[in-house]
DNA sequence: GTATAAATAAACAGAA
DNA sequence: GTTCTGTTTATTTATA
């Protein structure tokens, strides 16, 4: 049967599990039948969960609350001046003095006392074009002064954070810094995008008259740098609602990605925002909210295009639903696609695959250039890849929004865990296996990069069980562990692995008893398992990364296709064990070929012996001869792949030479740099 | 369209 | 009897 795949590949998400989850259990599958449980849907059900997510504001009022309390207080100040107005007709003079604010001054009681309802619209009537400027430039006055001192606040609460957390990182990892800081510039974003999104409020409901000038003051109090422009979409959907989940503030209007998206990077761009602002614009008042940028002037889409409609299907992750054309879709998405907690929770995993993959290419792309550098060869230039990269990743957003490449260093912010990660991750569909596999493979490094990352972010890993098992087996200084182990290992590296267990546990069965690189040895205390590399290096697939052609264009650097090979190319030689490491394709380091491989180098939370770092160094590797040795399958017919003796009896220190046959084999292709 | 690999679900058996 | 561990089979899905 297929026992012979061995795993390497490593996935990306994967579909499923979604939520099912059971939490309940622990007992997994297991016998008879209770395991299970859960088929269906996955997908699905995640995501609405937990929606607890982000709110952000520390403070003591939400964002949202701030909002509805300064649109109520709007109002009554709307009303006071009415009455003032009202009772203070006899005073002739008042009408032209009101333009002094005088007006808005009014005291609180006399607030109280107007209880009656008005409507902007009311008002309108009642007040004259002028008095209505006065008051509405008074509100608009005091709403931004509001405005400017909470997110002022809130500024300096994230500074100090910040601060604290860069003290405290000093300690840790850069990437793990990086993460904290990288959630700081996006609480940032959030807060710019809250006042955004007041200011809009306020406009739409016509309290505010926003101009550019008196717009951007805000928003310029906070610190830009951090942010990109584009990012700001995202947060929008993403992060922003979260904090206020229902909150009509959000959906009002159309408040969409939009305008905010334009706002954002220029406020000062009346875009469609202060027109006649009427409100709604979608049906639904559904915020354009998906539909990027529709409706500005930029590109409405011209009338059979939108970013998330194509082929005749809505590419909303995991979507795919059929529509047969762009009006039908547009109804689509306002309806399943709303601003609701799912949306925003598919809209952060997209982000979040999105920055993980900018960073990774950020960081393979610098290896390349380093690589090319060392071999003479002129880098096509500098930026050919982040070039690529932009597109591709506003391919991906969207919006279709540039992203800015940037971000690089900026590993992704763990959101908070619970929640859609993971189902969202699928709903973008399962993962793509084979290519992934290799391409990722690197585990180590990859979980050192980002371990921080996968330990609080509720996604799946894109590396598969088989991989991870491995990953986790090696890590241990006797390079076995029992089943419950490696369970602890899953769930300790992983947040996503908190949750499900019973899906996930039983795949980690599955995979052990499935592929053949993995031995179970009788312990004294009990059976452990092992890894036996050879097996596991085995099953890599032979053609694809190292193809000549793909090397080509990567360093012809290329057209964004082209990109995208050379990248799947490129990682696919970080990929490959052994040589992944810096020193890469020695063929000398080669021999080496212990079980870690690539891994060790990596090798994140423990550091293994070996690892000293990819350099050949490894010695022998010590245990690793005994975790082989056990191997219950007598002698695999694999040994016809590797002329003999090297494996034998799955020894070890035999191994050595053996593999690096292996190797050549194998890897000629693949590598090949 | 087919083959392969991986994920997932589930049945089942043995041991603790 | 329950739970854990381990094996195996079947189905689904994605990719090459």
């Amino acid at each position: 049967m297929m026992v012979e795949s061995a795993s390497e590949t490593i996935r990306s998400a994967p579909s499923g599990q979604n939520g099912v989850g059971s939490l309940s259990g622990q007992a997994d599958g297991g016998g008879g039948g209770s395991s299970g449980g859960g088929a269906a849907g996955p997908a699905a059900g995640g995501a609405g969960r937990d929606s607890a997510v982000g709110a952000d504001s520390n403070g003591e009022m939400s964002p949202a609350e701030l909002l509805h309390f300064q649109q109520q207080q709007a109002l009554q100040v709307a009303r006071q001046f009415l009455l003032q107005q009202a009772s203070g007709l006899s005073s002739p003079g008042n009408n032209d003095s009101k333009q002094s604010a005088s007006a808005v001054q009014v005291p609180v009681s006399v607030a109280m006392m107007s209880s009656q309802m008005l409507t902007p619209q009311q008002m309108q009537q009642i007040l004259s074009p002028p008095q209505l400027q006065a008051l509405l430039q008074q509100q608009q006055a005091l709403m931004i002064q509001q405005l400017q001192e909470y997110y002022k606040k809130q500024q300096e609460q994230l500074h100090l954070q910040l601060l604290t957390q860069q003290q405290a990182g000093k300690q840790q990892p850069k990437e793990a810094l990086g993460n904290k800081q990288l959630a700081f510039q996006q609480q940032l974003l959030q807060m710019q995008q809250l006042q955004q999104q007041h200011l809009l409020n306020l406009q739409r409901q016509g309290l505010v008259s926003l101009q550019p000038s008196q717009a951007s003051g805000p928003l310029q109090t906070l610190p830009q740098a951090a942010v990109c422009p584009t990012d700001l979409p995202q947060l929008w959907k993403g992060e922003g609602a979260p904090g206020q989940p229902a909150e009509d503030s959000v959906k009002q209007e159309g408040l969409d990605l939009t305008g905010t998206a334009t706002t954002a990077t220029s406020f000062a761009a009346p875009p469609k925002v202060s027109p006649p602002l009427s409100h709604h614009t979608l049906p639904n008042g559904q915020p354009t909210v998906l539909t990027p940028r529709r409706d500005s002037s930029s590109h409405e889409e011209t009338p059979g295009s939108h970013p998330l409609y194509g082929h005749g299907e809505c590419k909303w992750p995991g979507c795919e639903t059929l529509c047969e054309d762009l009006g039908q879709f547009i109804k689509h998405l306002n309806t399943e696609h709303a601003l609701d907690d799912r949306s925003t929770a598919q809209c952060r995993v997209q982000m979040q695959v999105v920055q993980q993959l900018e960073i990774q290419l950020a960081k393979e792309s610098e290896r390349l250039q380093a690589m090319m550098t060392h071999l003479h060869m002129r880098p096509s230039e500098p930026k050919p890849f982040s070039q690529p990269v932009t597109v591709s990743a506003a391919d991906s957003f969207p919006d279709g929004l540039a992203h800015p490449p940037t971000s690089a260093a900026a590993p992704v912010t763990p959101l908070r865990p619970p929640g859609l990660g993971s189902a969202s991750l699928h709903s973008g569909g399962p993962a793509r296996r084979r290519s992934n596999d290799k391409f990722c493979s690197p585990i180590s490094s990859e979980l050192a990069q980002n371990h921080e990352f996968y330990k609080n972010a509720d996604v799946r890993p894109p590396f598969t069980y088989a991989s991870l098992i491995r990953q986790a087996i090696l890590e241990t200084p006797d390079r076995q562990l029992t089943l419950n182990e490696i369970y602890n290992w899953f769930t300790r590296m992983f947040a996503y692995f908190r949750r499900n267990t019973a899906t996930w546990k039983n795949a980690v069965r599955h995979n052990l008893s499935l592929h053949k690189c993995f031995v179970r040895v009788e312990n004294v205390k009990g059976a452990v398992w092992t890894v036996d590399e050879r097996e596991y290096q085995k099953r890599r697939p032979p053609k694809m990364t190292g193809s000549p052609t793909l090397v080509k264009n990567m360093i012809s650097g290329l057209s964004y296709g082209a990109l995208n090979a050379s990248y799947q190319a490129a990682l696919a030689e970080s990929s490959f064990p052994l040589l992944n490491s810096p020193g890469m394709l020695n063929p000398g380091s080669a021999s080496s070929l212990l079980p870690l491989g690539h891994d060790d180098a990596g090798a994140p939370v423990e550091p293994l012996p070996s690892n000293g770092s990819s350099s050949p160094p490894r010695l022998s590797p010590p245990q690793y001869s005994h975790q082989v040795q056990v191997k219950e399958e007598p002698a695999e017919a694999e040994e016809d792949r590797r002329p003999g003796p090297p494996l034998g009896p799955p020894n070890p220190s035999t191994t050595g030479p053996p593999e690096d046959r292996e190797l050549e084999e194998e890897l000629p292709g693949e590598e090949l740099s």
